[in-house]
Formats: C-alpha cells, sequence, structure tokens
DNA sequence: GCAAAACCTGAGCAAAAGCTCATAATAGTG
DNA sequence: CACTATTATGAGCTTTTGCTCAGGTTTTGC
C-alpha cells in the first residue's frame, strides 16, 4: 500500500444532511468490518462496501484508513465521558453494592461492540496524541476508583494503588470476556462470582 | 497479496542439520519480528531479514505465513504441556500457598514473549484444528485448576466451575498485562495482591 | 428553472506484501 | 575427486490494498 498517513486533516465537511448520513454509514461499516476482521483485515474497500458507498465518498470524509479507527475511538471516549460520573460518584450503600454497580458500569461501556474495543486499545496505529489520551482516560478511571475506595469505611487493603488498579483491571478483562464470546455459564452467575471476588477482596 | 493458504502441507522436510538450524532461525526471527510489529505487519520479507535467510529459504519450510505463526504455536503449547501438572498436581499447603502457584506458573508461562503469545491468540488466523486445540487446552487447564479446588478444604465457593473459569481467567490476564507493559509499581506488590484477590475470595 | 455548490461514483494507479522458480552453493557418499 | 541430493539465494511475478481523480448526480439558493 502506499505510504499512509500522509493527510492528516479531515477531508469534506458535511454541509447537507445526506453527507453527514453517509459519513455515520461509513463510521457504523467500519466498527462492523473492523470487530469482525480485525484493522489490518478490515480493508477500506470492504468498509465501503458494506457501507454500501463508493470507496471514492469514503475518502472524501477520511483522509486514511487509520483516521476512521482514531474517529471511531473518540467517538466511544466521548460516549463514557457523558455517564462517567453519574452512576460511581458519591454512590452510597454497603460494599457490594458499590462493587456491583462497579461491574455494571463496566457492561454497560463495552456493551455496544467489545471486540471493536479491543482491537481499537491493541491493534490500532494511533498517533502519539491519541494514545496519550487513552492512557489518560484509564489512569482517570483508576484514580476515581481509587478515591471511591478511599471513601469506604470497609475497604481495607496494604496497598489502594495498587488495589485499584488491579481490580479495575480485572473487571474490565472479565467484562471483555464475558461480552465478546458465548458464554457457556449464565451471565448472572458470573456477575455474582466476579462482585464477590472483588468484594472479600476489598475487605481484607 | 496471492491468495494465501493455498499450500497446506509443509515444505521441505530438514535432512541435514543445517536445515534445521535455518529452520530454527527463521522462527526464532518470526517470534521476534510478529511481538515486535504484530502479524500482519510481520511480513515474511522482514523474517527472513531478521533470520539473515533468503526469502527463498522460508517458503522451502513453510508453505505460506499462517503456518508460521502456527508452528510458534505448537511450540508453546507442548513446551507448557510438558511442565503442566508438576507444580500443581497434588500441590500442598495452605490456600494462599496454593493460588500463589498457580500465578507463578501463569508467570513463567508467559515469561519467554508475552507479546507473542497475545497476538498468537488474538490476531491469528489459524485453522479450525488448531483453535480446536487452543480451546480443549484451556479447557483443560481450567478442569485441572477445579479439581485442585475440589481438593483443598478452605475452599467455599458458590460454584466451582465458575470459579475455577473466574480465576484461571483473572489471574491469565492480569499475567498478560504485568509482563506485557512497562510496570508502575513494582512486580511483587502486584502478585501480592492478585494472590490476595483470588484466596479471599476462595476462601468465602 | 438554472447555475453553483455539495456530494457521489468507480475504474484504475502505485506501493506493499506473499510467494515462485531458475540457478548457485554446499554437504554427503564411494 | 566425482556425482548426487539437499539446501540456499534473490530477482521478480502476482495479488492485494490504500488511495486518487475525472467526471457524473443531487441538493441548495436565488
Amino acid at each position: 500500500m502506499p505510504s499512509s498517513n500522509r493527510h492528516v486533516e479531515p477531508r469534506r465537511k458535511p454541509r447537507q444532511v445526506r453527507a453527514e448520513l453517509t459519513r455515520d454509514r461509513i463510521l457504523t461499516a467500519a466498527a462492523h468490518v473492523f470487530s469482525e476482521h480485525g484493522y489490518a483485515a478490515g480493508t477500506t474497500n470492504r468498509i465501503a462496501e458494506q457501507a454500501r458507498v463508493s470507496i471514492g465518498s469514503l475518502y472524501q470524509y477520511f483522509p486514511n484508513k487509520d483516521a476512521i479507527l482514531a474517529e471511531l475511538l473518540v467517538r466511544h471516549v466521548d460516549r463514557g465521558r457523558w455517564d462517567q460520573g453519574d452512576r460511581l460518584d458519591l454512590s452510597p450503600g454497603t460494599l457490594e453494592q458499590v462493587v456491583r454497580a462497579l461491574v455494571r458500569d463496566a457492561v454497560d461501556n463495552h456493551r455496544d461492540d467489545p471486540q471493536l474495543l479491543r482491537i481499537m486499545v491493541e491493534e490500532g496505529q494511533f498517533s502519539d496524541e491519541l494514545r496519550e489520551t487513552i492512557t489518560r482516560h484509564g489512569a482517570q478511571r483508576v484514580a476515581q476508583v481509587r478515591e471511591l475506595l478511599a471513601r469506604h469505611p470497609d475497604v481495607h487493603v496494604r496497598d489502594l494503588d495498587t488495589a485499584a488498579d488491579l481490580i479495575v483491571f480485572t473487571v474490565e478483562l472479565n467484562t471483555h470476556r464475558l461480552a465478546a464470546s458465548p458464554q457457556t455459564g449464565s451471565i448472572e452467575t458470573f456477575e455474582n462470582e466476579l462482585v464477590d471476588m472483588v468484594t472479600r477482596y476489598l475487605r481484607g
């Protein structure tokens, strides 16, 4: 392929509704194709085909393939920010209730397309700026959970930082897996056990 | 690229030592290149270059790119099988000791090249047969852990199957992460917390 | 209704990557 | 040493794929 990343800025800015629609069709198709075939095998032609749009149209709205993935990631992060603090901030109740809220939050955040998220995080070649955003986003969440734990009287662990890190990651990954693979056991059972594990850990 | 997977059988069978050596050089180089650049960007030419071997030689021992990854995976699985039961079978001691052994085992199993393992599992396009092998291998391990838990008097969980599944996966994934990313905190601290989490969970 | 702007199309170009094959070099054998 | 089997080489063929551009269609503004 020709050297990627030649253009960096977006192309045309949609001015008509149908253009906005086309853009959305492309993004939806891209999400579908990427999560189905992976980033490398998700060709731009395949995306255009899936979107029922000509390849030319695709390149009117996105300077290159990377930009499409980047846009998908930005959208995901934005949506995450939207309902971020809601459930967690000042969430009261027993430790178990807090943990359960945490798990539910993670599940909700991955409901749309877990495969895609995985690909975005693991296969995408992003700019340093975007990578920075991702990292900061993760760190922010860990910090948020840390504060939550610090405030709860029932939490007894040696090191709050490590604990927050550990449980955020554990919940995240198990959620990934739960959503991604056709699970053998029931979802509720798994959620209960996960909540139990984290809760008992935090209780000391 | 030309349609992959045209040949399925291996090519030449090495009859001289130097051939065996070349084959090994290729595999070693492939492991290096794949874990460095990912599967898609790990080109066969790059592998050959890294192995200081001509591209022609590479294709004398491997029918196509996929076969190289497949061979790497087979080798990994075989090596895993080798020291599988050793530490775990009939491992005595407190629950915490058992769990710690479990964690150490996972760490050891990923020590060689965690990046590569990730790529093999997540980016590789394997035959159904090979996928079957991977799945069976995982299920076997879960079953093994399940038995271990069943035997220990201090284990109190609602559902042994789910518990075994949960902790195998959790330990696995956290190990992945620990090994793959330049960790912020110390390794020991993280291991201790992970062990604590699992132990407290199992204790009920 | 009409011109301009916005939008869409898809054949095809150029680079990249998988892979082949004719030929050369090396190792084994008597 | 001579002869054969095995192994190694790398220029280059072929396919794939990211992406362009010349030209057509639709929408908007007047």
